[in-house]
DNA sequence: GTTCCGCTGTCACATCGATATAGTACGTGC
DNA sequence: GCACGTACTATATCGATGTGACAGCGGAAC
């Protein structure tokens, strides 16, 4: 009866534990999953895992690994477009819909909280994000660092990512306005610059911020009353 | 021998086994903690423990509640300063310096990745920030519904968290920065408008940008010597 | 003084990660 | 063809952990 095993094809033992161990992880997001279900899905026994892996850890280093290979055949896929904002922009999203697609990888690749370490195979997609911003750098496409604009990317992804994962009903809108966001913030160009096609309701709002700060040129009642128009002028354009 | 824990003052036993688990847990970020390790340190046995909490979950639910109900005593510390985006920037700070400082509860409460679930207790300070957001909406500071600011602000203020703790050596700009970026996002006010003081360099970083996606109206040797020149542009105020 | 209930301890059990030991298959050199 | 070493796998077991059944101790109520 070990006959299947015997007969089976070229793929050896050590690559169906692997993917036995991402399919069950993947199955149960968050949960860990014990070796021996694990082993029973190949049909073998622990101390063969232990012969490829060491430890459980050895093993989960080993699925984080293939996770973010997969992740990167998936980056690896999309061709660069030419401009560099318009790569991030598409890779934050390939980041995002990896998250959601494969929670159960994702909870191990960026959802794991120690201090002042990460999976070194995180490493690959990071230096990949920071070779783009130098890319935008060097364009004269960022107004900040090429370091400081990854990190800004990769904080707020994983963060968007993690929170739509644990939404109840995950939203993309969500996403892409974060991303807006950071790209607008990395930029130094506003989505929507108040200088250009500028609404009244636009024109208050800054104004109402403006005033947030500075009261001192005129008295508590003229601001209140100021305050109330413009906050008039602001809903106005509002469904 | 026993007579400590008779004669103990009258904090009762489940507030030391929660506090005992706390110590742990705060000590040891991402990895678990035995129970008997947290009853070893009370001075108990498990059944005691389980009298209390029922389960291994039961206890880090309570471990959860414990830690939401500290930072939300923290977030109640700082009085509203009035203006209502003001009091989500400092908001926004106190999360990120909570999470610095005691990432082991950090890592229970927003490092956790079950799709569609969240802690309970995360509940509260939520519903505090959609409270703040809807007060903003109200005063017409915001660009976006209040909910879709309140989820944008939160899902930013932990990622920026997260990969501050994870990140070798914490820099509290990119938090800043990030910040900034998310309240400019939902205000819609850019923090640098291009119109108002504006540099030769900013603009030339707008027309870089605007000259990404139309490229018609030029032929593609012209297009590649106006890049070079605005680029040598926008990199002439860099320090 | 008796009874009842909250709290705690002793003991037992299932499961899990990990290891020691040994058996089997396959290629290699003589 | 045969001994030998390497690679792989199985049996059996250990220590640790989460969980539960049961009993004992204590104070409070009547």
């Amino acid at each position: 009866m070990t006959a299947e095993r015997k007969s089976d094809t070229r793929t050896d033992t050590r690559q169906e534990l692997l993917e036995a161990a991402a399919a069950l992880i993947s199955d149960a997001p968050g949960q860990d999953v014990p070796l021996r279900a694990i082993c029973d899905r190949v049909g073998v026994k622990l101390p063969t895992l232990y012969h490829f892996f060491g430890s459980k850890d050895g093993l989960l280093e080993s699925v984080i690994d293939y996770g973010f290979e997969s992740y990167l055949a998936l980056k690896r896929a999309a061709e660069p477009t030419g401009d560099p904002i318009e790569d991030i922009r598409r890779g934050w999203d390939t980041h995002a819909r990896f998250g959601l697609d494969h929670a159960g990888f994702y909870a191990l690749m960026y959802g794991q909280v120690t201090p002042h370490r990460r999976p070194s195979a995180a490493a690959a997609p990071h230096a990949a994000l920071v070779e783009l911003c130098r890319t935008a750098y060097a364009d004269g496409r960022l107004a900040v660092t090429a370091e400081e604009a990854a990190d800004h990317v990769l904080a707020a992804n994983v963060g968007v990512t993690l929170f739509l994962i644990t939404a109840e009903e995950p939203d993309l809108a969500l996403s892409a306005q974060v991303r807006d966001a950071t790209i607008a913030a990395i930029t130094g160009i506003a989505p929507a610059s108040p200088s250009e096609s500028a609404t009244g309701a636009d024109l208050a709002r800054h104004l109402l911020h403006a005033l947030a700060g500075a009261e001192k040129s005129l008295g508590p009642e003229e601001i209140a009353l100021l305050r109330k128009w413009l906050r008039t002028l602001a809903e106005s354009s509002r469904t």
